[in-house]
Parts: C-alpha cells; structure tokens; sequence
DNA sequence: TATGTATTAAACCGATAAGTTAATTAACCG
DNA sequence: CGGTTAATTAACTTATCGGTTTAATACATA
C-alpha cells in the first residue's frame, strides 16, 4: 500500500474525473459546487474526488463563507515531469535505433548473457 | 476499469513496485524472475505486475524457451510528459511569484537568509 | 430565530486491486 | 519418460475505490 508521495501523486491523476477537475482549476479558482456542475455525479462524490486532490497536494482550498474554493497547486506535477523524463530518451528515436542494434548484438552472441 | 489510455497509464504507474520493474527494464531486456529477485513478493504477484504493465502496453513480452522475456514499451510515457506539461506553465508562475516574494522580504528584513 | 445554501460526514454497496498459496502449463534436459 | 525450471492460472482474502443516499455542519440572511 503505497505511501510514496510519488505513487500518491500518480493514483490521484489516474482518474478522469479528477484531471479534468485540475483542467478547470487552471483556469482559476472556483467552490466546489461550480466544479461538480459538469459531472454527472453526486455532490458528495466530488467532494471526495476533491479530497484525494488536496491529500496529494495537487490543490489547496480556503475559507470563504460558506464556501470552500479550490485552486490549483501544481508543484506534484514537477515531480511527475521529473520522473517522466528520466525515460524520455527511451522513447525518442535515437534510442530506437540503440535499441535495435543492442537486439542484435544479442542475437549474435548467444552465449549467456547473465544479468 | 478507467477505459481511457492515459487513466490506465497512469494508474499503472501510481505503484513503486511497477515504477522499480521499469527502472530495471530501462537497463534492459530481462526474465520475470530476474525482475522478481529483488522484491519481497511472490512470483505470481510480480507477474500481476507484468500484466498490468503489458495491459497499459508500457511493457513487450517475447517468448524464448521457458522464459517470457520483458522489454520496456516507452511510448505510453510520451502521453504522460505531453499532459503534465500542460501545467508546467502554472507551476513556474508559482515559483516565479514565490521568488519574487522571497526577495522582497529578503529585501525587507536585513538577513534571515536559510537555504 | 428560522431558513436556505454550500459542503462534508456517515453508512453502505459493488467492483477492482494486490497479495497469498496451490495447481497447471510449457519447455528444457538427463 | 521423469524431473526441473519458468511462468501463469485459479481460487481465495482483504482492502481500497468510486459511487450512492441520508444526515450533519457551517455560514448568511430575512
């Protein structure tokens, strides 16, 4: 059960429902009531989708009444990027032709390649 | 199920095991018990795992003899990198403003300069 | 004070995630 | 063939997730 603030971070943005929440929030701040309004969903449903936001410091609310405005706080996102790139060389086509060369140079040498 | 691709992608990463196996994966090609050793689970946990992995085709799998060789699939993380950039924008202004802030009251106060 | 509005809490439900152990498939080797 | 190794499947448990409905809280205002 992961704790890592990384994995935390990741499990809150694995839901539509959630990142699209963070969309509108890009825009500005707004009450939890007018973020609900695209969804079809319970009110309390948000609410905790907005819960998980907040306990993986992707948005801060404050006091307003009697409302809870939301906004954006998008410093986690740093770190997914962070962790994104270590592999962005993986994917971009320099690596690919590596790659290519490196499955032939194992296929040439059929000794045991331990390890 | 989150149906969409970015959801899968993503809920596959929100676990450090997985992200561990990709980091060995990056080092390149290797067996599912090789993959297994360095974990405190049992063989078919880690291959839940895999499966997650190939299901968010963030892995390839190969047959050769009895083994089921594991190779990375990067191309899921490009999605990632390109949606998390969308924000990059708000957590610079964010920075920016909290440098700017810094520095006036760096200014203000004589010195209380930690880090 | 009473009432309406914004939001959260509580209790519950069905589905899925993550792990286990035990059994099964698949391929190699003697 | 029989045994060993690699990996998956099956069956099961437990916990968490995402949603519901109903009830409670906090605040504003008439």
């Amino acid at each position: 059960m992961p704790t890592d603030h990384l994995s935390s971070t990741l499990s809150a943005l694995a839901d539509p429902t959630r990142r699209a929440i963070l969309a509108r929030l890009a825009l500005g701040e707004t009450t939890v009531s007018e973020l609900a309004r695209p969804f079809e969903m319970s009110l309390p449903a948000v609410s905790k989708h907005l819960k998980v936001l907040e306990h993986a410091h992707l948005i801060e609310r404050g006091r307003e009444a009697q409302w809870r405005p939301c906004r954006l706080a998008p410093a986690p996102l740093k770190e997914v990027a962070s962790w994104v790139e270590q592999y962005r060389r993986l994917w971009e086509e320099r690596f690919v032709r590596l790659d290519v060369y490196l499955k032939e140079i194992q296929k040439g040498q059929s000794d045991d390649t331990d390890k």
